[in-house]
DNA sequence: TCTATGATCGTA
DNA sequence: ACGATCATAGAG
């Protein structure tokens, strides 16, 4: 697949803990203004719907988690804890409520900008877009991009052939969870050393 | 209305 | 270990 194509909106209408695995080695792009800004996928957590405990979508569609139960393809952005925003990529078919929560990416394009969208210095830095709040802060991902299209011109993920092999995926389970605890379906590039504070990363 | 609690991060 | 800081959901 070549550089600039956004993976097709098949991708996502597959079970979401498959597509967590396959996000792996893809690449988020963001268009922002005049920059663009890119990391490699390291390590994502899969949340089941109204199945998981531990999800969102779990008490049924509301008002706050409404883009999660559209067709997937789209992006679900949150706030919480008061100050942070985090992505998720939705999966599925309209109705099922299942999305990928971003947790980490090794940077590739764009490190001056998301250096100073993070108030850091513009030096080599794994401290960018090691943590699900800390990338979007670094991409500009905040409420008004709840519920872009992943197949657009804003924001998309695209493969650049920086494959993953399968044996070097390693599962754990989920991050700042009180349920849900036993399934693990968090995923992440072993030895990568842009994983997030939590996962052993910076 | 009122309250508890986060799919977090940075600093101590 | 803790403070920052607030939308959400459930209870009263």
């Amino acid at each position: 697949m070549s550089m600039d194509t956004p993976l097709p909106r098949s991708f996502y209408t597959r079970p979401v803990v498959t597509v967590a695995r396959q996000l792996l080695g893809k690449v988020l792009v963001r268009r922002y203004g005049r920059a663009l800004m890119a990391g490699m996928i390291v390590e994502v957590e899969a949340y089941n719907g109204a199945d998981d405990p531990a999800s969102h979508a779990f008490r049924g569609r509301t008002h706050r988690n409404d883009v999660m139960f559209r067709a997937g393809g789209i992006l679900y952005v949150y706030f919480t804890y008061g100050m942070h925003f985090c992505a998720n990529v939705v999966t599925g078919r309209e109705g099922t409520g299942s999305a990928v929560l971003l947790r980490a990416l090794a940077p590739l394009e764009g490190v001056r900008a998301m250096a100073r969208h993070r108030s850091l210095p513009a030096t080599p830095d794994n401290a960018l877009l090691s943590g699900p709040a800390k990338l979007c802060q670094a991409m500009k991902i905040g409420r008004e991009e709840n519920g872009t299209d992943l197949c657009g011109e804003r924001i998309w993920i695209e493969d650049r052939g920086l494959t993953v092999p399968p044996r070097t995926i390693i599962a754990l389970p989920r991050i700042g969870i009180t349920r849900g605890k036993e399934k693990q379906w968090r995923f992440c590039v072993a030895g990568s050393r842009y994983l997030s504070r939590r996962a052993g990363g910076s």
